[in-house]
DNA sequence: TTGTAGGCGTTATCAG
DNA sequence: CTGATAACGCCTACAA
């Protein structure tokens, strides 16, 4: 019962291995009547054929990958799905491949690229800041989905899609601030983070000086590191031990929707209530946000929209090699029951 | 700038590929500055191994796969979150690979285990009926983790790890008995479901009728099948739909997390109120049901448990081909605010 | 310690 | 329409 193999079904059907190759990919060049034969014995004996062998030896397949950094992440799994369904009505394959926090995402576009022969690559997730010299060695085309082109590397290279990570948070806290909030934390990203979350929390930055709020460094609650990033669990501990610190706010502004339940449930325990003592407001537009109760207000990222433009930029790109683009898109405030405006003035 | 290849480093070092590879595997016999020597061009130019070469030459890697169906499911991140962790201090190298949802698990298990030369495989989720000649082929060892054997094929063939559905379903419902409530909906899957969600509504219907509750075929809500399956929108639509009817029911025992957040949610919208109104529970203890407002009684699954011994076992079954287990975890009922004694008696 | 040669399972080319 | 046969890129005897 060893490992069944292509030269097996031929010698087993009378033929030559050319011919059961042509059976098993629908080639033309081939006698109906040989075919549904052999492919009978196919099934008979249980022959799958080795893709390792198939990536060797073909040129090109006609495979794209999406290489995710945070498969955790519930608003990935949305662009995924749709992703998923306009690489299959274009007839490609895909290789869904997940990243791990310690890996660099681009070694391993690297290494796939050369295993499954890929046409095109798209990276979710991620903080990508990457040598030129490395992006230049994917010699295929990729889009950064997700993920604001921070312009540290030359943009002719690659396409992006994404919403303006700066300005809707800028549209966020803008709101807050009209609502009458002057005492607005942040639930932030992590110091160093050179990535969205920066530049999330420069929108905030910004929104405050506009409305000649003195930015103040005790507002800023960067997320516990030695909690899973991006996490309920890391904003409801993260908030609880601002709370206890007694510092004057009325609103809290989560760079995530996750973080921002969890800030509600630390308020909600400590006795306070939610949007009348905290308002709350969040980023993403993940399901949860939807349904929490009280449901988050929030900016909510047009996933369809991302997904489609992506993976379209990509198989542009496969056609032309030349062509990039940078497309931002508009992202919606929700509002929705997480805020209001402060009681206590 | 062509694809380059273990043969352009040997003639770019001027020696042979066989010193190549060894110097790229790591391999004893090699002198120590010639391998130093190699390593060094190979970075210079940047070269990657074909990992389809090397899994075609390869006898068998010291690889496992995990295969994921629904990797939506957080409850199944953090089971992977752990699996990753122990598997590499096995120094063993993972494959993660989602199933979608129109594929048949073991036909990808087929094909991957060609591909890689897998040394096991890990299935989590899916319903997993399969036919015991389908099984037969794949002969690498495997464990289902987190689908309790339904026992309709031969149990020696491989091994499972999971709490016993119809038990926990059980003690859920049991305890909404004994608090009083004798009008309890369950928010169930689809009516042809054959697998857990099949466990769990029997679990509830022994509960019923050992607490003299006669079963109710109006309090069964299946789940809309054209939502996506175990969503937070899918038990919100389900239980709003249910609300309208205005069924007699003081309690809604969901048999997932993420629907009962969508069926608080509705009953929330609706005017009334969790507990008061209505107790809803839940079933798997991910992390939303903790932060959710109220929280949300559940039944705990213990992940760190689960996937620790789904993984042991598995590399207990490389060990030894004819071992095999099926175990079976204790879940613990953790209860929460979303439910009380019925009030409207 | 190193190099040469053969083969892993497919597909592509090119004669028949 | 079909069948040899040569790659694909790598690893591993085996010989040196």
């Amino acid at each position: 019962m060893e490992t069944i193999t292509i030269k097996d079904i031929a010698k087993l059907c009378g033929v030559g291995v050319s011919t059961v190759s042509r059976a098993i990919n629908n080639h033309p060049d081939i006698n109906n009547e040989t075919k549904t034969m052999i492919i009978n014995t196919i099934k008979q004996y249980n022959y799958v054929p080795n893709n390792s062998a198939r990536n060797l030896k073909r040129v090109e397949a006609k495979a794209i990958a999406i290489l995710v950094k945070g498969i955790t992440n519930p608003f990935f799994s949305s662009m995924i799905k749709v992703m998923e369904e306009v690489i299959e009505e274009k007839k490609y394959s895909l290789v869904l491949h997940h990243v791990e926090g310690n890996e660099d995402e681009v070694d391993v576009a690297l290494e796939l690229v050369k295993e499954k022969r890929l046409r095109g690559i798209l990276f979710l997730g991620g903080y990508f800041t990457h040598t030129e010299e490395k992006l230049r060695q994917l010699n295929v085309p990729f889009v950064i989905s997700t993920i604001s082109a921070t312009g540290c590397v030359e943009q002719q290279m690659y396409s992006s899609v994404s919403v303006d990570d700066f300005e809707e948070s800028y549209k966020m806290v803008q709101y807050l601030c009209e609502l009458g909030h002057r005492n607005i934390a942040i639930l932030a990203s992590r110091e160093e983070d050179r990535s969205i979350g920066r530049l999330r929390l420069d929108g905030y930055m910004k929104a405050l000086s506009d409305h000649k709020i003195p930015f103040r460094k005790e507002l800023v609650l960067p997320m516990d590191t030695s909690i899973e990033e991006y996490s309920m669990k890391n904003g409801y501990v993260v908030m609880k031990e601002f709370l206890q610190k007694k510092i004057p706010c009325t609103a809290v502004y989560a760079i995530a929707d996750s973080l921002a339940i969890g800030a509600c449930r630390a308020i909600l325990e400590s006795g306070k209530k939610v949007p009348e003592d905290f308002s709350v407001a969040g980023f993403d537009g993940i399901e949860a946000a939807r349904f929490y109760s009280p449901s988050i207000t929030t900016i909510e990222q047009p996933v369809e929209d991302l997904a489609r433009e992506s993976i379209s930029t990509l198989f542009e790109m496969i056609k032309n090699k030349n062509h990039h683009v940078h497309k931002i898109f508009k992202a919606n405030l929700i509002i929705r029951e997480s805020t209001g405006k402060p009681t206590c003035l």
